[in-house]
DNA sequence: GCCGTTTTCGGCCCGACTGTTTTCAGTCG
C-alpha cells in the first residue's frame, strides 16, 4: 500500500527532531513540524496523486525544498538525510522521538538507558515500570503522555473529524442519516474513537467512500454492520450500519459507555423490540432518556429510575465570564473591545483578571498599573447600562502560597482569581499546603485551573485532591472550570466530587482573545459530565445576586 | 524552510526561571 500522508509526516518530523539536535536555526526545525502537520491534515494521499503522474499540490507550509523531500519519500520510502543523520544515533532513537513527541537528545536517554529501538519496546518498559527508574519521573511521564496521546485527539478536534465523516457520509450513495455517537457525543475531553450511526440502504456505498479517503490509513475491522478504520489524524473511526427500525438502539450502544451499558443491562429487563429512536428505547426499559454526556456508568441509570437525573446547566443560561484577559497583560483585545464582545454574546458582565506582577513574560500588571485599571473599568462601568465590569486579577499563587498581592491591594478587587503558573514540580504535601494557604486568604474569590493539566500533554501537579476541596468548601471559594479545550480543568469527576461536597462552580473561559470567549461550551460540557446544574453553577446568576455570591467567598473584607 | 512583500530579505512570540540535564534545554503563560 502507498505510503499515507502520516507516514510521510513522521518522516519529516524525524527529520526536524535530528535537524533540532544538529544544532540548526530553530525556524527550520519549526518548517518541518509545520509542513508534517499540514500534510497529515491534508485529505488526498499525497502519494496516489504523485503516483498518478500528478505534481504535488500547493499546500500551506509546503514549499519547494520540503516539497522535494516528500517526492523522495514517497519514491524510495525514506530520506537519505534522516538516515545519514540518525547514523550517529542509537538504532530507534529518531522515530522514538519523533512518535512520543520528545527530543532526540531525550530519546537518546532512553535508547541508552533502557535498550529499546522501537516504540512498542518502550510501551512494554513503560507497563513493566521500568522507564522511571532509568530515566527519571519527568522523563517517564512525558513518554506515558507520548505513548497514551498517540491515538487520542482533544474533543474539539475529534468534534471536528467526525463532522467532516458525517458530511462525507452523508453525500454517500443510499444514505439517508447520519448520526455522531460516541465519546464526541458524549463530551468527554479527549477521544480515541470516533463513533457514527448510520441509516442507509446501501453500505457498500459507504464502505467504498471510507476506504478511498486520503485520511484513513487502514480498515482495522469490518463485519456486517460495521467498520473501523484506522485515521492518520490519530484516532479509530467506527461506523455502525443500521436500518431505520433499529437506530434507537444503534445510537444507545453506540453512544453509551461500556460502563453505561452494563449499568443499563443490571438494572432493567433485557429487550428485543425494535426502536426507532433514543427515548423509545429508554421508556421501553422503564427508563427517562438520559443526556449523553452522564452515560459514564457513575450511577446515572439508579438516578433515572429514582427521578433523581439533575437538570444539566445550558449554555443559554450562562450571565456571564468571570476570568479573562486584556493587552494590558497577555490578551489580544483591549479592555473595550473584550467588553464589546461579551455583551455580543448577550452576557451581563464580565470579570477582567489579567496577570499580577510575577508572571513577567505575560506582561502581568503591578500595584500601579492595576489601580489604573481599575480606575479605567470604574470609568467604563459608568457609562455602561444593563452591565458591568468586574475588576479583577488572576493572582499568582507563589510558590509558598503567597499571593503576588498584598492584602490591601486585594481588597480593592470585585475578583480574585488565584493560579498556580509555576514551580509544578513540588511535592504533592508542600503543593498542597501551597495551595490550601491560597485558598484561606480571606479576599480570594475562586481558584483558577486547579490542577495545572494540559490534555494529552502533561498532566496535573500532585495534589492531595481531597483536602483541596475541603479547604474550598471550608472557606467558602469558588471552584472554576476552565473551558479552554486543552485544560478543561476540573475534569469531570473532580467536578463530580465537588457537587457532592456542596461546592459551588464558575465556569470560565480564560480568554485571551474575543473568539475565546466561545470556549464557554466547551467548559459547558464539562460541566454537564460533571453533574452540574444552574443552581451549582455560579455565573448563571443575574448580576445582583452574583454579586452577593462573590461577596460571601470574602467574608471578612467586606462585613 | 516558508511566507509575504513595503519582491528577495526579515520575521517566524519570548524572557525569566528551573533543575538534575552532559549548566543549557525545557518550561510557563
Amino acid at each position: 500500500m502507498a505510503l499515507s500522508n502520516n507516514q510521510i509526516a513522521a518522516q519529516l518530523g524525524q527529520l526536524a527532531e535530528l535537524l533540532r539536535a544538529e544544532g540548526v536555526n530553530r525556524f527550520k526545525v519549526k518548517a518541518y513540524h509545520t509542513a508534517a502537520e499540514a500534510l497529515r491534515s491534508y485529505p488526498q494521499k499525497v502519494s496516489d496523486l504523485l503516483a498518478g503522474g500528478q505534481s504535488l499540490p500547493k499546500i500551506p507550509g509546503i514549499g519547494a525544498s520540503i516539497g522535494s523531500a516528500i517526492q523522495e519519500i514517497v519514491q524510495s520510502g525514506t530520506l537519505a538525510s534522516v538516515q545519514r543523520l540518525g547514523r550517529g544515533l542509537p538504532p530507534g532513537t529518531a522515530e522514538i522521538a519523533e512518535a512520543i513527541g520528545i527530543s532526540v537528545r531525550e530519546a537518546q536517554r532512553l535508547t541508552k538507558s533502557l535498550r529499546v529501538d522501537t516504540v512498542e519496546d518502550l510501551r512494554k518498559k513503560l507497563q513493566a515500570g521500568e522507564v522511571g527508574s532509568a530515566v527519571g519521573a519527568t522523563l517517564e511521564c512525558k513518554v506515558r503522555q507520548g505513548i497514551e496521546g498517540i491515538r487520542r485527539v482533544l474533543w474539539v478536534e475529534a468534534r471536528d473529524l467526525a463532522e467532516h465523516f458525517q458530511a462525507l457520509l452523508t453525500h454517500a450513495n443510499g444514505c439517508r442519516q447520519v448520526e455522531i455517537a460516541g465519546s464526541v457525543r458524549r463530551g468527554k475531553d479527549t477521544v480515541g474513537t470516533l463513533a457514527l450511526v448510520v441509516q442507509t440502504g446501501n453500505a457498500p456505498a459507504a464502505r467504498k467512500v471510507l476506504k478511498k479517503h486520503g485520511g484513513v490509513e487502514e480498515v482495522s475491522e469490518e463485519t456486517e454492520s460495521l467498520i473501523v478504520c484506522k485515521l492518520a489524524a490519530g484516532p479509530l473511526l467506527r461506523v455502525r450500519f443500521a436500518d431505520a427500525a433499529n437506530m434507537g438502539a444503534a445510537m444507545v450502544e453506540e453512544t453509551g459507555s461500556p460502563a453505561h451499558l452494563l449499568e443499563v443491562k443490571g438494572a432493567v429487563k433485557a429487550s428485543r423490540k425494535a426502536v426507532s429512536t433514543e427515548e423509545t428505547w429508554y421508556e421501553v426499559r422503564g427508563l427517562p432518556w438520559i443526556p449523553p454526556e452522564l452515560r459514564e456508568g457513575r450511577g446515572e441509570v439508579e438516578a433515572a429510575q429514582n427521578g433523581t437525573l439533575p437538570d444539566l446547566v445550558q449554555l443559554d443560561q450562562i450571565r456571564g465570564d468571570l476570568h479573562a484577559h486584556t493587552t494590558a497583560s497577555d490578551g489580544a483585545h483591549s479592555l473595550e473591545e473584550m467588553v464589546r464582545a461579551a455583551r455580543a454574546r448577550g452576557y451581563s458582565y464580565l470579570a477582567v483578571t489579567d496577570h499580577s506582577k510575577s508572571l513577567q513574560i505575560t506582561n502581568g500588571l503591578d500595584e500601579k498599573r492595576l489601580r489604573q485599571q481599575m480606575k479605567a473599568i470604574d470609568k467604563l462601568n459608568a457609562s455602561l447600562k444593563g452591565f458591568r465590569v468586574f475588576k479583577g486579577s488572576e493572582v499568582d499563587i507563589l510558590a509558598d502560597g503567597e499571593l503576588d498581592f498584598e492584602d490591601s491591594v486585594l481588597k480593592q478587587l470585585d475578583i480574585v482569581m488565584a493560579s498556580i503558573h509555576s514551580r509544578f514540580a513540588l511535592g504533592k504535601a508542600e503543593q498542597t499546603a501551597r495551595l490550601i494557604r491560597a485558598i484561606e486568604n480571606p479576599y480570594v474569590t475562586c481558584i483558577g485551573h486547579l490542577t495545572g493539566r494540559k490534555l494529552l500533554k502533561r498532566p496535573g501537579y500532585e495534589l492531595d485532591l481531597d483536602k483541596v476541596l475541603r479547604a474550598i468548601k471550608a472557606n467558602n471559594k469558588l471552584l472554576e472550570i476552565n473551558s479552554s479545550p486543552e485544560r478543561l480543568d476540573i475534569d469531570d469527576s473532580l467536578a463530580m466530587k465537588a457537587r457532592e461536597l456542596g461546592i459551588q462552580i464558575l465556569i470560565n473561559t480564560d480568554a485571551h482573545h474575543i473568539q475565546e470567549l466561545d470556549f464557554m461550551k466547551f467548559g459547558v460540557q464539562q460541566a454537564r459530565r460533571g453533574w452540574q446544574s444552574a443552581d451549582t453553577v455560579v455565573n448563571t446568576l443575574e448580576l445582583p445576586a452574583l454579586v452577593r455570591r462573590l461577596r460571601a467567598t470574602q467574608p471578612r473584607a467586606r462585613s
